[in-house]
DNA sequence: CTGAAAGCGCTAACAC
DNA sequence: GTGTTAGCGCTTTCAG
């Protein structure tokens, strides 16, 4: 604004520090002189410039953000989560959306770093990620949200994804599919190694050896492109797992341009449930995920580690998520 | 990180005037000590500190964005645009959502003038909003998204509500509808009136006289509410324009419950054209607002105002919204 | 309880 | 070409 403290002091007649210690709400200031300074505060419409003040007290309330994908519905309520949970405390966000690029991941990671953000808030692309290496370096309070990692040096909020991907097969098997695509995520995500486990066990439970295994992005058109091949290379199926929503709507799309019956034909179900897998036709039976909770227990952990300076303690949050059955399954008989 | 330019100046053996330039990629360096320089910035990993450097140059690089509601997935469009245009040029977004509160559309407002954002892109939330007279008053180059505002003291990114609302109308009237009703957002709102006045030139243009006018907020329940009310009270309507898609879902869902028929007993369109409108059963008609060009095109505009320091020279852009038909219209015959 | 003064890490004159 | 130096606006000892 071009308003600094000391147009403030001078306003109100006292030293800078004295209006310093006002702003800051620290005691030890007479009542009067307090008053006469948030006068002048208000009369010069003073904001204290927070990078004079990042820069001095190496604090800069800012916690850096990288998604993958903010076109994807799910990513839109981790975010608000975080949001939220940085609000309460001050704290702002700085937006990096990557399109899975892991280029983008980087240069986010390092902008964070130059920008002196006080905590980091990871949530990796599926493609396998040399990030994760660079993330892990930086001496930031830091946590990555649904991707585990094989050893302990990051703290993590995760939702089970081997339980998931378990509920989803089992309630398809038990609705009788027996030849059920498991659409996985990118191969060398963790997710995707765990969700793919969850789909094992249950085949497994019924004794079912038939897997089918495709592997998508997470977008809509890899949902669609996966399902276009199955079909053009007559793979029998009765069953779509895919590991997100948007691939499901992209099978489904698929699906009813070919006119096969959902739920008749082939049963669909989706992971994530977003807003829109109640609003389809058919509505897509879907593992949940608590979206907004995973952001807000992300930053929770990072304000923990800002707040307590206790570094080297890694944290793993465990969410439970649950099957939400809806039309893409059979009607009951 | 703790590392600073003095450490790199004492690596490379040269004073820190020499490392500046060097990092800022201002000429007048030997050959020679470039590479020492830039050697010793790799070796010491060293990234600069954007506070000080900003509390210096005045420059923050940063772009404060505020939106409404990022669980729309018509804003995640918006933002991506936004995001996109900011990386180009180095900047960085903050972000901030409101939920629609005016409260916090004010303490972002100010806590970007706090944190140097050298530009401020403000999508306002539908109610009635006196931060816009907050945000007139911001001496940082801004634009507003999609609201006109009745002088010109700001620049502005919006699509043609009037025509929007007329194309969508009079789509309705050319199919046969006669009892229309236009499930508007709040009242107050810019673009809440110009809308109204399309739908008003496409019923005038065809000699209908039946107003029908509902107002909600933009939101999936809001269209939810709106519908079941007008159920409720025996209102007879054969088409509903609601000026949002996730509004015409609500309807949607509304209908559906009540074994209503779309499109043959009640047609229904929307507006935003978010991805979900083609994946819904039926796929929804609606009018297409370039979501991520609005974005973009508002970064340039602000980014031209702090490139060339002309302040009070507004520019307003409009761009064009389009029709898009789906199924939530009548078979053809 | 209040003020003076020393920087935080960097940029940008200005000397040499 | 390269180095010296004076701040940017603020917080924070440390005196008084």
């Amino acid at each position: 604004m071009g308003v600094t403290i000391k147009d403030v002091a001078e306003r109100a007649g006292v030293s800078i520090s004295t209006v310093s210690l006002v702003i800051n709400g620290k005691g030890g200031v007479s009542d009067e002189l307090k008053e006469k300074i948030e006068e002048a505060v208000e009369e010069l419409n003073y904001h204290p410039n927070a990078m004079a003040r990042g820069l001095k007290s190496k604090k800069s309330k800012v916690l850096g953000l990288v998604v993958p994908d903010i076109l994807n519905p799910f990513f839109p309520q981790v975010i608000k989560g975080i949001e939220d949970a940085a609000k309460c405390y001050g704290y702002t966000l700085i937006l990096g959306n990557t399109d899975g690029k892991m280029e983008e991941e980087a240069r986010y990671l390092h902008l964070f770093v130059e920008k002196c953000v006080e905590g980091i808030i990871f949530i990796p692309s599926g493609t396998f990620n040399k990030n994760i290496r660079l993330f892990r370096e930086i001496k930031v309070p830091r946590v990555v949200i649904d991707r585990a990692l094989d050893d302990i040096k990051v703290s993590t909020v995760m939702t089970d994804n081997i339980l998931g991907a378990y509920l989803g097969t089992r309630h398809l098997l038990a609705n009788g599919r027996r030849r059920i695509i498991f659409v996985s995520g990118p191969p060398n995500l963790q997710a995707s190694k765990d969700r793919y486990a969850g789909y094992i066990k249950a085949l497994d439970e019924f004794g079912i050896k038939e897997k089918i295994v495709e592997y998508g992005n997470f977008t809509f058109e890899s949902g669609k492109m996966v399902t276009t091949d199955a079909l053009e290379k007559k793979t029998k199926f009765d069953a779509i797992f895919a590991a997100n929503d948007m691939m499901a709507f992209g099978a489904m799309v698929v699906l009813a341009e070919k006119k096969i019956a959902i739920p008749e034909e082939v049963e669909v179900i989706g992971y994530d449930n977003i807003l829109f897998s109640s609003l389809s036709k058919p509505s897509l039976t879907t593992i949940g995920q608590p979206a907004y909770d995973m952001g807000y227990e992300a930053v929770k952990i990072v304000l923990r580690e800002i707040f307590t300076k206790k570094r080297n303690s890694y944290v793993s949050k465990l969410l439970e998520p649950k099957l939400i059955i809806r039309e893409s399954r059979p009607r009951r008989n």
